[in-house]
RNA sequence: GUGGUCGUAGCUCAGCCCGGUUAGAGCGCUAGGUUGUGGCCCUAGAGGUCGGGGGUUCAAGUCCCCUCGAUCACCCCA
């Protein structure tokens, strides 16, 4: 047993899952920066205040931050999420309107882990500010959807409805409460005690127990408001516009405060474990002004890259790839020759690699089968007193001698030209 | 925070029910078979406080208690 191993709930991602994490992340910032969207990266913690507008009544909230005092006295806590903080960097610099960008990052909630959730996960999101077009939102869904199956992802659900404006919420929040205040009878104890806390929440309840009495439930839609109504048919109508796949969910409740009007959220149906929500996200009109900053419409999602990776597995799409190998250098002298060459190789653009330790040819040979190298380079007696090299092609097993310095040519004809590696030296 | 399941080699696991020489297998790793050549095959080797602590017993990987961790689910959420 080690000394130490990972806390619970955080964990190493190793190579090869890394890479494929990695290229998480350029395919999505591929996909939304050709929509203008630009990177931010804000601080991995904040003053705790600045994460309480999420909701004083949600779990995020109330048991799951992470916060400490840190030397100087302050109350901080790690984010556990990226709208909160990014909002609060608007405004505290103002930048000009629309503000368009996105992220990729960890956030940290105290939770106890389980397939799809972990305290430390990562997110990819993007946020936009200053814009309160309800043709927005629907670019923001539509980038979502695109990267989903820019992914290769084909089983992804989108499911949208408006919570309306706060002051159609708290109606609706009202009349929803007397009514399943009047039906708590037939509630499982686990959802009237979720009907002391927030009775929106009670619609998301999966127990079969309780699916009679939310079927039965007042809708959200019959207390919009007129502006908030058009925006929602506006949204709909953009999505029908895109051609893109929907569904109306009036149970539909995120889990945060924050949201008004149009929320949505991707699930996954190819995933047979309990998180099939991949990423959601809505509009926030009123956190930035909450945060102490001008009114201002926002509007965004997040996307859970561990559960998207869990769709993609599920889905048999996005495998990882190793970083091919397109030289192996075998020296059985003294290494000296596989230092050089490996250099001059590396510069003109080919990847190359080599072993250490002056092992033997076979083991060196072994190591170069293994990294799925194309090529194998060897230097042995003859070669080293000659200054050749032997250039094996490791799929056909041909080979041929050529001239140390000759190598990079030769590598041009049976590999093809490579752009050279920007010279540093 | 609550509950189920599970911790034995680097990895995947057998052995535990029914306690009894020196704890096994496959894969991986290292070396050799092949004195200059990978994959396939054969052989050998390295690698284990049986998660940790306590208890029962002549004897514990095996039975009991505690604890830590993992995993799945609930709550909630990405």
């Amino acid at each position: 047993m080690p000394s130490f191993q990972t806390s619970p709930g955080t964990r190493d991602i190793l190579p090869p899952q890394a890479g494929r994490w990695r290229a998480f992340s350029t395919v999505f910032a591929d996909v939304v920066e050709s929509a203008g969207y630009q990177c931010v990266i804000p601080p991995m913690f904040e003053e705790l205040g600045v994460f309480l507008r999420l909701g004083d009544a949600t779990d995020v909230v109330t048991k799951e931050m992470y916060d400490f005092e840190d030397k100087g006295g302050r109350h901080i806590a790690l984010r556990p999420e990226h709208t909160a903080g990014i909002c609060r960097a608007f405004a505290q610099h103002r930048p000009a309107t629309p503000w368009k960008v996105w992220y990729s990052g960890s956030n940290f909630r105290y939770e106890k882990a389980q397939a799809g959730r972990y305290r430390q996960f990562d997110q990819v999101g993007i946020e936009v500010l200053g814009a309160s077009d309800p043709l927005l939102d629907v670019e923001v869904i539509a980038l979502g959807w695109q990267f989903f199956a820019a992914l290769g992802l084909r089983s992804v659900e989108l499911m949208v409805n408006s919570l309306g404006d706060p002051g159609d919420r708290a109606a609706y929040i009202d009349a929803l409460r007397s009514y399943l205040t009047s039906q708590s009878g037939q509630l499982s104890e686990e959802a009237r005690a979720t009907l002391e806390r927030n009775p929106l929440r009670v619609l998301d309840s999966k127990r079969p127990q309780d699916a009679s009495v939310i079927a039965g439930a007042p809708t959200i839609d019959a207390y919009l408001s007129n502006d908030a109504r058009e925006h929602f048919a506006s949204v709909i109508a953009g999505l029908d516009a895109l051609g893109i796949p929907y569904r109306v969910n009036t149970g539909l409740v995120r889990g945060l405060d924050y949201y008004q009007r149009t929320v949505f959220e991707f699930v996954a149906t190819a995933l047979d474990n309990a998180q099939t929500a991949v990423g959601g996200g809505g509009r926030y009109d009123g956190l930035v002004e909450d945060l102490g900053g001008p009114a201002t419409a926002g509007v965004g999602f997040a996307l859970g890259v561990d559960r998207t990776l869990l769709a993609c597995d599920s889905e048999d799409v996005f495998a990882g790839e190793s970083p091919l190998v397109d030289v192996f250098v075998v020296d059985v002298i003294d290494g000296m020759t596989a230092l050089t060459l490996c250099d001059a190789v590396r510069a003109a653009g080919y990847t190359a690699d080599r072993a250490f330790d002056g092992r033997s040819m076979k083991s060196q040979m072994k190591s170069a089968d293994r990294c799925g190298a194309s090529i194998a380079v060897i230097i042995g007696a003859d070669e080293a007193s000659a200054g050749t090299c032997t250039v094996r092609d490791l799929s056909t097993s041909e080979q041929t001698v050529v001239q140390q310095s000759e190598l990079i040519q030769h590598l041009t004809l049976v590999l093809g030209a490579r752009t050279p590696r920007r010279n540093t030296q």
